[in-house]
DNA sequence: TCTTTACATGAAAACGATTACATTAAAATA
DNA sequence: TATTTTAATGTAATCGTTTTCATGTAAAGA
């Protein structure tokens, strides 16, 4: 039995004007009213009906959550992190995935329409022209969380993909002595994996390397894709010493293919990862990867996404870019 | 620029009503006024306002999703399958974690009285007096996601921690022919914990062991807790054969254990798991352990809310248990 | 043809909050 | 003391949708 706001008013003896004036800390009424106020809600147990103030505000304080998809490490530590931030500021998350079925313009037209949300956190691989052009016309201050920044009329976080794998290439080349070292790329239709490419050919290229086309192979992402990958570039005539998978479901892969064609990591070949998810610590040996610190990088969005709502955060829009950290394992 | 149901109906030449009508399938509308509305209503792009909606029906189709902690695999795959179903159905997931510094009860609190959210999926380890009394007077569908069965008065899903305990400790002693199990529980508040642990006792008890104390630890579901616990066990003068841990975090903790230790599993002692996370596949060798469908769960809880929100589902509540699969690996 | 019934649609209230504007009472000024 | 200013509160409109009740029109029955 939730108590309204005319109830209210009636036990203090006062108009719903000034209920909702106390509460919201309005200036203007007089300290007494707004303890005997405070002190009958309290008693009363009265909370606020927000789907009523939001309507009437237009206003929302629920932060809409979309992804391509609600699975895996990566996901779960981005929703870990906006829901910290949120649960702090007293905002509500929503979550929202593309499913594979629609698109993430769909998504995001779900809400952007519907008037439930009051901020968009969009996580993608890649911006598309159809959701460029409805981040254009959108009225919902957005967070894009992409591979790269390539929108810059909305706030944007990236990973720094691209120094990442470029150290890691260098790392191996001048610390560990290896020239010769393959990479598994992610699909390229993806911007984290474009950006890491680049950072590995890169680096091979300022230190002299001229790459081997065979060592190039275009992965999917996936711990099965990378295997396959693997078992190639391993059955290759001229083997290379070290593969870089794109992320750690791959380099898992490069484990599983080196048990299957029974082969000892690092002495037969090392492998090298991207992400530093959960199960990488508990390879054997430790997978030499980058992290990437997801879970701030929730909580910045957030973060950035409330001021933004608050409208306290000046007008230029902000562009960050977080940088990983070298992960040493033994798998080099 | 979102176009409300007035500019429609002035648009459509009809009224308000309806427009709503049409939207909404009432069969009192022709077919050919139902057309022209929708045809209209698609063509600039008109999605009812859920806000409004929702305040006059007083119904809304978001589930608020209540856990304990948004983090770990668990969590994830909860979250995964109940969006999901959400999806299917139209519905919208909303997150909220007591984030350890507030209670379960003021995150259910904050939903119930808010107006929010239609429905609530409570996953817990364990209903204290507080829950039980808000559950009580709760006038919102909710579906609880368990360790145990232990509160009827609403739908509830809770794994077969029991049996599948029981099993995997009957596995150990008459199918690997290994009599000599330790045990490191979770946390005893826990039901999950409780269940488990009696399991692993029972079968003991049927096959006529008796339970060596020094053998029996209370562990705390993580990593680190799974290891300490792992090296008090195998520094006793009488090691146990195989250790058999809560949880698969704790599993893992054994062989960091192991390596630490300088022993090899499963030659110098086994270790088996509960939950078949993510990582267990990829340990060296491969770990035994009992795969709990969570995905499936959290599907199962959205289906069953849904109905009940929706109220095609009949008043009888549902208490579904949901049996754990073993997984035989290589650690035993 | 006139009355009754059924059907499709419209008018208007309702939901619970916020807020612009009006009002009253008290304080400040002349 | 009379007038103006200010401060505190109340009145009522508002948001976008659903829904009850009223209304008008066409079909069915007498």
């Amino acid at each position: 039995m939730t108590i309204t706001i005319k109830e209210l008013a009636q036990k203090c003896g006062v108009s719903t004007a000034t209920i909702s004036r106390a509460l919201n800390d309005d200036p203007s009424v007089t300290k007494d009213t707004k303890a005997k106020v405070l002190a009958m809600a309290s008693q009363l147990n009265y909370k606020p009906n927000l789907l009523a103030r939001s309507f009437v505000t237009k206003k929302s304080n629920i932060i809409g959550l979309v992804m391509p998809d609600i699975y895996g490490e990566f996901f779960m530590e981005i929703i870990h992190g906006v829901d910290e931030v949120c649960y702090l500021n007293k905002y509500y998350t929503m979550v929202s995935s593309s499913h594979g079925k629609r698109s993430t313009a769909e998504a995001i037209i779900d809400f952007m329409s519907r008037g439930i949300v009051g901020g968009i956190i969009l996580m993608t691989p890649a911006i598309d022209d159809e959701v460029r052009k409805l981040l254009r016309l959108n009225q919902l201050p957005t967070v894009v969380i992409s591979g790269k920044r390539d929108y810059d009329k909305c706030d944007s976080i990236s990973i720094d993909n691209y120094n990442g794998a470029y150290s890691l290439t260098d790392y191996i080349i001048n610390i560990k002595k290896i020239r010769k070292i393959a990479h598994i790329s992610g699909p390229l239709n993806n911007n984290d994996a474009i950006q890491r490419q680049r950072g590995y050919l890169n680096a091979l290229e300022d230190n002299g390397i001229t790459v081997n086309k065979n060592w190039l192979i275009e992965g999917d992402f996936t711990t099965f894709g990378g295997q396959a990958a693997s078992v190639k570039l391993l059955k290759l005539k001229e083997r290379p010493e070290v593969i870089f998978a794109g992320n750690d479901m791959m380099a898992i892969g490069c484990y599983i293919a080196a048990r299957q064609l029974n082969l000892k990591i690092p002495t037969d070949f090392g492998v090298a990862g991207f992400d530093d998810i959960f199960a990488s610590q508990f390879l054997n040996p430790r997978l030499t990867t980058l992290h990437v610190p997801i879970y701030e990088l929730g909580k910045e969005a957030a973060t950035i996404l409330i001021k933004r709502m608050n409208k306290t955060e000046k007008k230029e829009f902000k562009h960050i870019t977080v940088p990983t950290e070298l992960v040493p394992g033994g798998s080099i």
